[in-house]
RNA sequence: GCCUCAAUAGCUCAGCUGGUUAGAGCGGCGGACUGUUAAUCCGUAGGUCCAAGGUUCAAGUCCUUGUUGAGGCGCCA
């Protein structure tokens, strides 16, 4: 066989009367005549016309949904209707076989729930090729735009010593056989035996080693995967997840507010610029699944009109206290249909509240900042009320809270009194605190749930569906 | 962790207030077909009704417990 050539090319640059050689994964097989063949490279199939003259009994009979095989001919227009080019195949290649018989992907519509059963070959469907395709689309461009913006890609651990952050619960990492602890005199687990010589865990975030960067480097961000041992059961929480988590020094809560609603802005152009394929397809199928919904519970904008309107409306920046008054005046609120009522300021907001702002008051993207500061992390800026701190959470329609940052508290006595009122160690963080002992100033950082915008971009509704493999609790297979 | 709902053929589902031998579409298998588009047509096989226990003359259907999954809540990104 020659030189394989991609779908995806063949596609775009039509060679009519060329002969090529393609490679791939058959989807359908019809007529025991036509191959719809996809090798990845593209949302659409190529056509591969069989010659039945020409090719052997034995051949066609492996020609199964699935089946990988090379095929090559002459590129020419395709006489029928469904497609602009096909390949008139004079050799035909098998290299795996697929049995029919046992091969869960078949030609027609499964359940997300079956699909999520059998990740492992999830892929070779059409919703799960373009969402996979889109992922590393907006993963390319988290890098893309934070380099044009000159900052420095740091690498955060993965495994770390403290656990003070507060982010969540941690993944213990030990090396420590379960069957045979060793016990100190004082009848604790004696960590000096364990490989690092401490108690160490998974990365709950990079944010406090982000932080040391930006204060040298300037502006930094991290891009990996993050753990969290939490018992959360929803559409939107993972075990093993990554994140995004800029850091830049000398910049106040607005500037982080104006470089977070940027970038989302920048990951959703750069998903309409390259996916347009992909998005297509989601988004009819969105429709499809919509148009059974009874009609209150349709949304008012299918996906990519949502990715527009998105691009081109400012976010709604507005306090907590602005929330809580537009809140405490709301509809809901008065007849009592929330099921947590807002009596007063310095309430938490649950999700009901958050999506009544997003989704009923502002209709579009929310930015929420000064927040009280009881119901926010150690390390935020403690504004001059003394009461709130320079919090901002951004929610986005059916997602929630897409993006968590603050500017960070640089005064040393303010935050070393911060960590004693929420009695957090000091000497775990005494590299924390160095920060604010040498050279502190004003900084700020956020971070972005990846997952999440993969879930806005492509509307798939379950976390589950936008990450190849989900961690998430008592379910780690594959 | 809490609340609600679900589990029937390989897949997606129907099966009414308990009542003969549990159905359909798709898929599989056998056959036909050289312009099909999740092809079509003919034929055919395929079930421990999630598990265990219980109520009843009789349970896919009712009850109890468990398992798995989904949706919602909390924690957050």
């Amino acid at each position: 066989m020659n030189k394989r050539t991609r779908i995806d090319q063949l596609l775009e640059t039509k060679p009519i009367g060329e002969k090529v050689t393609v490679k791939g994964w058959v989807r359908s097989f019809r007529n025991n005549q036509f191959v719809a063949l996809n090798d990845g490279s593209d949302f659409d199939n190529l056509q591969i016309v069989i010659d039945r003259g020409k090719t052997d009994d034995s051949i066609l009979r492996k020609i199964h949904p699935g089946t990988a095989l090379g095929a090559t001919g002459t590129l020419v227009e395709s006489r029928g209707k469904g497609q602009a080019i096909e390949i008139h195949a004079d050799e035909i290649v098998i290299y795996g076989e697929s049995d029919p018989e046992t091969y869960p992907i078949q030609p027609k519509k499964h359940s997300k729930e079956f699909l999520r059963e059998n990740a492992h070959l999830r892929f070779r469907t059409n919703t799960f090729g373009a969402v996979f395709r889109i992922r590393h689309q907006l993963a390319y461009a988290i890098h893309t735009f934070f380099h044009e913006r000159k900052f420095y890609y740091l690498h955060s651990p993965i495994i770390t010593a403290s656990d003070a952050e507060g982010a969540g619960e941690m993944f213990r990492v030990t090396t420590l056989d379960p069957a045979n602890i060793p016990f100190n005199e004082q009848g604790q687990v004696d960590f000096k035996k364990d490989f690092f010589g401490r108690e160490t865990n998974l990365t709950v975030s990079g944010q406090l080693e982000a932080e040391l960067g930006a204060l040298a480097l300037g502006q930094v961000y991290t891009f990996g995967p993050t753990f969290r041992a939490e018992n959360s059961n929803t559409s939107r929480h993972l075990a093993e997840f990554w994140m995004v988590e800029p850091e830049v020094a000398f910049n106040d809560l607005y500037d982080n507010m104006d470089l977070a609603e940027e970038m989302l802005k920048y990951l959703i152009r750069h998903a309409l610029d390259h996916c347009k394929k992909d998005l297509e397809f989601l988004h009819q199928q969105a429709e499809k699944e919509d148009s059974q919904k009874p009609r209150n519970e349709r949304p008012e904008m299918n996906l990519i009109d949502r990715l527009q309107f998105c691009l081109e409306h400012d976010f709604a920046r507005i306090s907590y206290t602005e929330a809580i008054d537009i809140l405490l005046n709301s509809k809901p609120n008065k007849k009592k249909k929330f099921k947590f009522v807002i009596e007063e300021w310095g309430a938490d907001l649950q999700s009901e509240h958050e999506r009544y702002l997003v989704e009923k008051h502002f209709k579009k993207p929310v930015i929420l900042y000064d927040y009280p500061k009881e119901i926010k992390s150690f390390y935020m800026k403690v504004n001059e009320d003394n009461k709130t701190v320079r919090a901002m959470d951004i929610l986005f329609p059916g997602i929630g809270e897409i993006v968590g940052g603050s500017e960070r508290e640089e005064n040393l006595d303010v935050l070393v009194a911060r960590m004693d009122e929420l009695n957090i160690p000091k000497d775990e963080l005494y590299w924390y605190l160095d920060i604010r002992k040498f050279g502190s100033c004003p900084h700020s950082g956020y971070g972005l749930g990846f997952e999440r915008m993969v879930q806005f971009v492509t509307g798939m509704s379950n976390i589950r569906d936008v990450i190849p493999f989900p961690r998430t609790p008592g379910n780690a297979s594959f």
